[in-house]
DNA sequence: TTGGGTTTATACACAACTGTACAACGTTAG
DNA sequence: CTAACGTTGTACAGTTGTGTATAAACCCAA
């Protein structure tokens, strides 16, 4: 066979990146093409258009932050709270959180991509009532206090609110001791 | 004078019409153009260029999202909860609410705008933050909850779960219970 | 080494968008 | 009524991006 210089899976990765950091809209082929070092012209043989390459990144993206995840978590998981605590941490890695925030403004515009941020919400969403249900015994409460941790690990990243004398993070981690409803300086993992 | 069929202002309001529901990347010249029903010739008496008119909605956006709405709330205001519950619903309304997400999303990826944000929402934060202290007294725990429901505003639109049994809305209300403090069933305005 | 099959480079036609220049137009002040 | 002025339409050149076709380059197997 021939020399497989730039295979499928390197259009979809790069196709990532820049969706992570430029949106959808600065997804274009040449541009792939140019920071890949090649032309367009193999990438045609892949994808049908433009259109094809971003279904693609939308598969993969959607495989990997939730199959993927899932099948880790099924390997190392402890008690529930901290299979949630480890899915946090795989699903807002430095790679995916990026790609996920690009995602979530991108379902604003297109339904398909509205549908498929749903399903994976919706998996995630089980995964943290599972856990939040360990510490909480009314179904609406622990719908509610999901809702705002969820809330919470996406909104905090689209805010530019500085806090006075204290990091986000430290904020947050406060955040959270309210969100699962205990007593202040009991530290966490 | 001669006439006037396409001031400045109608560039500006429809660039943020589009910006709303079509991103940054949407607002193109002869786009707008086309859709105010007149070409590109008068567009560049008002504005050096496309750059211009983004500064141009920017400056609109942040005086009508901030100042407006303080100046508002100045007239009306009750007590500080009542303000602030005020403010959320001027600067959250249906017009405001899709430019601000789309706001934040062009942060992301400019500086400039991230700066503007920041301002934005530093002063929010300082409404809420006073409204939030006549719950509260800790300013740790102020600021936290501070952050959830500033979260929860914003987050909320950025998630696509859905909550068996019951809808969106319900169970951000049972969340801001939480936030406050409060124990369940207590009506707000 | 030669042939076969695949990947990539190049060239082309086309579309969308930007910014400039200038002419045509309508309004209004004088 | 007319002249002046600002607004708008039209035409142009340049850029960036898409998708197709075809030829060149490449690797592996025989």
């Amino acid at each position: 066979m021939g020399a497989l210089r730039t295979p499928r899976e390197k259009w979809i990765d790069e196709g990532l990146r820049v969706l992570a950091d430029g949106g959808v809209d600065a997804v274009r082929v040449d541009a792939l093409a140019k920071s890949l070092g090649v032309t367009r012209g193999g990438f045609y043989g892949y994808f049908a258009d433009r259109g094809a390459l971003l279904e693609a990144m939308l598969d993969a993206w959607e495989r990997e932050t939730t199959d993927d995840v899932l099948d880790q978590i099924g390997r190392e998981g402890g008690d529930l709270t901290e299979k949630a605590w480890l899915a946090g941490q795989l699903t807002f890695s430095d790679r995916l959180l990026p790609i996920d925030l690009a995602v979530r403004d991108w379902a604003r515009r297109d339904q398909a991509v509205a549908g498929r941020l749903r399903r994976v919400d919706n998996k995630r969403m089980e995964l943290l009532r599972e856990a939040i249900g360990t510490v909480c015994a009314d179904p609406e409460e622990v719908e509610a206090r999901c809702l705002l941790a969820f809330c919470g690990a996406i909104g905090s990243h689209f805010l530019a609110a500085d806090h006075p004398g204290s990091t986000r993070a430290q904020v947050m981690a406060r955040a959270c001791e309210i969100i699962l409803n205990r007593p202040p300086g009991n530290p966490t993992t």
